[in-house]
DNA sequence: GCGTACAGACCAACCAGTCGGTCTTAGTGA
DNA sequence: TCACTAAGACCGACTGGTTGGTCTGTACGC
């Protein structure tokens, strides 16, 4: 591991634990056994190293989302496969995530705005899958497409302020009660016959 | 309205709009048109306004929840209430709550554990009348239920993140999506045949 | 000998909190 | 009624410590 990322992993176990504020570039330096010239050489300003962060955690999320919807044709399904893959992120970039969530009132304006617009496209993903799900009849019509878009996302991101690698609970069995739940909640009757005759209702894991 | 309150409504709005740490004190104070020693007259320290913002809102919400709950006795109409009051105070604290959620990992230790406490009760509240409505049969048997408690309170608590007061949803349209999504994820067949019989379900704001 | 990777002393800016002081108001006693 | 006192409310210059970032080096591979 070269220097660069043993910073980046330094400051995701001490920013996720006292916050970006919390933590000085001498308190980074000391952790990673490097000095604030070598802070300096791979990274422009403490800022710039929030924004990698972010961006890191926000590209990967977004690549998942975008190859889950690929997966399937079927709007039921695609909800399915998006769901399982982002809650999955969460097992593998938990500390990225607190930070990008806890912190990203503090990102500059110009990093600000690249993240805005991939936090933008991840959420276009899922308003169009419910949008083609409720007319294709997958989903049921009386629910507002934004609201419930932005319902999905809060469950799902909410993942971070409580879930832990180590619990008792494994991440695959957080997505499932997350999809049942929202299967349940979203589907018209016939579509959630449909669903759990299928064999992505079959592989869930409570 | 007095110095107090007034450097309160100040840091309200500051802190949720740049964070805890990009406001000073002194920005606090030219705001609230005071002085270092108006501030600290009323106030220890910077960090007890901010617990005094945190315990504010957490002693709302749990109060409101409690009178949710004991308004019915059956769970399903419990949890109906305790979403419908819960997502209301959105619309009354909104910027306690953005402070809240951003800022509670930079509460002293002393303030942490007083508001952790209230936390852990609003979370068991909604804990038991989950477990209840298993045991009486409202709630269907397959969702464990430290899960799907932490889904609810995902859905809810993210509100703070897009819900704008001027916006061209109001409040009780946000609680009807979440309460039909979550009365749809959660009941037994039987129940949610009850449930859309019932006058709670009629005043729906869609 | 030249560019890249890193070291660490140093600095200017900022910030939470202090402290000596003023102004207002309420109470008291003659 | 008025002089005096005490206390609470508020003021703002000042301080000690911390922090992000800079700058002058140095070591080393090519």
């Amino acid at each position: 591991m070269d220097l660069r990322e043993k910073i980046i992993a330094s400051s995701l176990r001490l920013f996720s634990e006292k916050g970006f504020h919390g933590v000085s570039v001498q308190d980074l330096v000391n952790d990673s056994m490097t000095s604030k010239g070598g802070f300096y050489h791979h990274f422009s300003s403490k800022d710039e190293l929030l924004y990698v962060i972010h961006d890191k955690f926000i590209s990967y999320v977004l690549s998942e989302a975008h190859s889950a919807k690929e997966k399937y044709d079927r709007p039921m399904k695609q909800l399915h496969e998006i769901l399982k893959a982002s809650v999955h992120v969460f097992d593998l970039y938990n500390e990225h995530i607190t930070v990008f969530y806890q912190e990203n009132k503090y990102l500059k304006q110009e990093y600000e705005e690249i993240i805005k617009q991939k936090r933008n496209e991840f959420k276009r993903i899922i308003y169009e899958v419910i949008n083609d799900g409720q007319q294709s009849g997958d989903f049921r019509e009386s629910l507002p497409p934004t609201i419930t878009t932005m319902s999905i996302l809060g469950m799902v991101n909410w993942t971070y302020k409580w879930y832990q690698r180590d619990g008792d609970k494994n991440i695959e069995q957080v997505s499932s009660v997350y999809i049942d739940l929202l299967m349940h909640g979203l589907l018209t009757d016939e579509a959630l016959k449909d669903y759990e005759r299928s064999s992505l209702y079959a592989e869930l894991n409570f």
